[in-house]
DNA sequence: GGCACATGTCTACACCTGTAGACACACTTA
DNA sequence: TAAGTGTGTCTACAGGTGTAGACATGTGCC
């Protein structure tokens, strides 16, 4: 671990015009934020909190002050990272093929971006975290793509979506397999492409 | 932890007829079997030595001697679970609906049987990991599945095929989400059978 | 100016981790 | 029977874990 980098917002830091330097708003923000990092980065169970701790510019204890443990600030950092992320791209028409795009994207060897995506994979070994992360899907993820795929089966299809954008991203980035980072991105969306048609169509095959 | 269970074949057990107690090879077995069911439940971080040498019935210093290190006791852990595995059902124009019934069977809440999937889900996490289990599939499941699929782009609509098997492990098996595991187990199937239709098809949409 | 509270730090604890080295036992061979 | 070696265990260590409690310090109010 050496979740040093630069504090996001170092909780003692006078700040361009002199303010305040103890801010607990600012500073349980700066934890959160430093927390859906690394656990995004290396997991529920690879993160310590001292590691968080230091992302933050503070000291281990004031995560237990702040969320009261280990696991409560990795179920509001669950909630940060889950609740705004847009999961599909588009509507209508052009949604399998602007998702299909924005996964290829976003998975691309050379792309260093961090997402929901890669928290859930790399936090899915621990029960707790799966419990949490379980709840939070029903509340965001799931319910806003369920909303957008109207008709039959609609729950089913908008998890079935998930899955195939969690298991690319767990192939590409995560493990790194060969054929799927190789692939030119071009082939690879227009496979995903039609996958992804497949489970906006209502009507069962 | 809790790895007790019965040891799958204690080391050090007469055996119905008397036998030697103290085989080498045995014993090796022993904690390899015990090695691919912890890092199964649990994955690599989530087991210690200790876990898996109770489940063989020895003692954590053992798994040293035989193995090296946890590390390298993973690595043929993986290759174990990964080797025989069968990862697709059927041939030809049956591959997509004999694949598609049996993974809503073996992803089922009520079974609970452990493979290759939730290994590599569980264990993800850990960098080290990710690379033995990458090099495994490019070793076994990726060749053997890509034969099967011949046709233009035959690597990539292979490691798709894993891809959407894994997402669906993950999100019905690990997580639980709320659809998936409520589904109508012939509704999923047919939906996953179209998928997997789609990866069969060389021709590009 | 001085008190009181919010904010942050320090020390410590009990537990777990992977692994190294020395030791004890069982079985085979001479 | 006695030596020798393969097989397994015991003790220990250095480091890391989450968290509890006591302590220090900056900041705003009277």
């Amino acid at each position: 671990m050496s979740e040093a980098a630069t504090p996001s917002t170092p909780a003692t830091d006078p700040g361009p015009e002199g303010k305040r330097r103890r801010d607990a708003g600012a500073t349980r923000q700066a934890i959160l934020d430093a927390a859906v990092a690394a656990f995004t980065r290396h997991g529920y169970d690879g993160v310590g909190v001292r590691d968080i701790a230091q992302g933050a510019g503070v000291t281990a204890m004031l995560i237990n002050r702040y969320f009261g443990s280990k696991e409560r600030l990795f179920a509001e950092a669950v909630d940060v990272a889950f609740a705004p992320r847009t999961v599909i791209a588009g509507t209508g028409a052009a949604l399998p093929g602007e998702t299909a795009r924005a996964l290829v994207r976003r998975t691309a060897p050379e792309a260093e971006e961090l997402g929901p995506f890669l928290l859930m994979l790399r936090s899915a070994a621990s029960p707790q975290a799966a419990q949490i992360m379980r709840e939070a899907i029903g509340r965001h993820a799931g319910r806003h793509l369920t909303e957008e795929l109207p008709g039959a089966g609609a729950g089913v299809r908008a998890e079935l979506m998930l899955s195939l954008q969690a298991g690319v991203w767990l192939m590409r980035s995560v493990l790194g397999t060969t054929a799927l980072t190789e692939a030119a991105p071009e082939e690879l969306a227009e496979r995903l492409e039609s996958l992804f048609a497949v489970l906006v169509d209502a009507t069962r095959s």
